[in-house]
DNA sequence: AACGCTATACTTAGGCC
DNA sequence: CGGCCTAAGTATAGCGT
């Protein structure tokens, strides 16, 4: 329970990361518009989760900052550029760079899905291949067990404590052919316990005398 | 020099406002970069200081994102917006879209690569595909953990034998004494029950006659 | 999934260089 | 303007519900 300095790399766990995205989110976009009105500035923020869901603040409107944003980015750019439609043309061809690259890796990804071998690749493809697989498998699996492991044992520990108390019983039973059966209980340290150190013979609203 | 809590107001005075500006839309700017990592997302920030000057962070191409963000919120706009010819006739508009949609599948692709997708599994879906995936999977540490499995699964069934046995024993006590276990509640206010309501001595399947 | 809680990590106001 | 410092104020990880 004890809070955790946490790294900041991808979170591993689903649920945890949902949960985080949707706090931090939330952070960021208070973060942002304090900004905005504490400095007098213009803040655009847009989030994408990464299940494709939108999210954005802008202190005023967000086209017209993007507009703007488009501009003086064009501007800071200034270095000669040698014209403004050779960099529109820019813009075009580096999209279609990054198509490209991304539907080699798309490609590389379902081969590696589909079980194809992967003879065809060079080097530095398989070097990305072997960064895109982290064996998720294993770790899925080890959870599994885990789970599996830990339910087992709290199951065991059910067993013997009602195993113990059924010994108990079949104790007493012998032991005290026809007497009365009071509801007190006289000698505490006969005081049946569970692995717990709950008195078990209370659940169960007994009491046995000796 | 004690600290007060700020006010979310414009800061009158112009050094502060600055100093805090640059402070925070740092601080800002690395949650941003922060979210993004940690969740998967895509983040972009744009802000103009009130001088108008830029600054501005994005997870991965700014232009792609606003492009993406562009179609999104026009979407849900909804119906008949009148760009829609105009957007297609795009042609970064539509390159950029190509790539979102490759990008998405290439997310779902790795997703299922590094395993996210396989929660849903059980075990023996999970041991076929092992099987099937060349990773080395017959790690030590999980032959460990299916033998403490198997172990455990014999303990259990032992258990539950023994179990099984007691009860019959006291049973049979019970029946072949005929006699009366005063536990007849004769005022119901006097049950003790556990902490949740429960009459435990049900689930323990004791029976007393009377 | 969203909300509440609490201890802890992180951010940052206010100083001073 | 950007760093460094410290104490105060906030955000949020890890829980439970």
């Amino acid at each position: 329970m004890v809070r955790q300095k946490i790294q900041i790399k991808k979170i591993d766990n689903l649920t945890a990361r949902q949960v985080t995205f949707s706090k931090r989110r939330r952070g960021v976009c208070k973060k942002a518009q304090e900004l905005s009105t504490l400095c007098d500035a213009e803040v655009a923020l847009i989030v994408f989760s990464a299940t494709g869901k939108l999210f954005h603040y802008s202190s005023s409107s967000m086209m017209q900052l993007i507009e703007r944003h488009r501009r003086q980015s064009e501007n800071s750019d200034k270095l000669g550029q040698p014209s403004l439609q050779l960099q529109e043309n820019n813009s075009c061809g580096m999209l279609s760079k990054m198509l490209e690259d991304k539907t080699r890796e798309l490609r590389n990804c379902n081969r590696q899905l589909s079980g194809e071998d992967l003879q065809g690749l060079d080097m530095d493809e398989l070097m990305k291949l072997e960064k895109m697989v982290p064996g998720g498998l294993n770790s899925v699996k080890n959870e599994k067990l885990l789970k599996e492991i830990s339910l087992l044992k709290k199951k065991e520990s059910k067993l013997l404590e009602e195993n113990a108390m059924l010994k108990q019983q079949a104790d007493f039973m012998q032991k005290s052919e026809g007497t009365v059966y009071g509801i007190h209980q006289s000698n505490p340290s006969e005081c049946i316990r569970n692995s717990h150190g709950y008195d078990t013979s209370l659940r169960l609203g007994l009491r046995f005398s000796n």
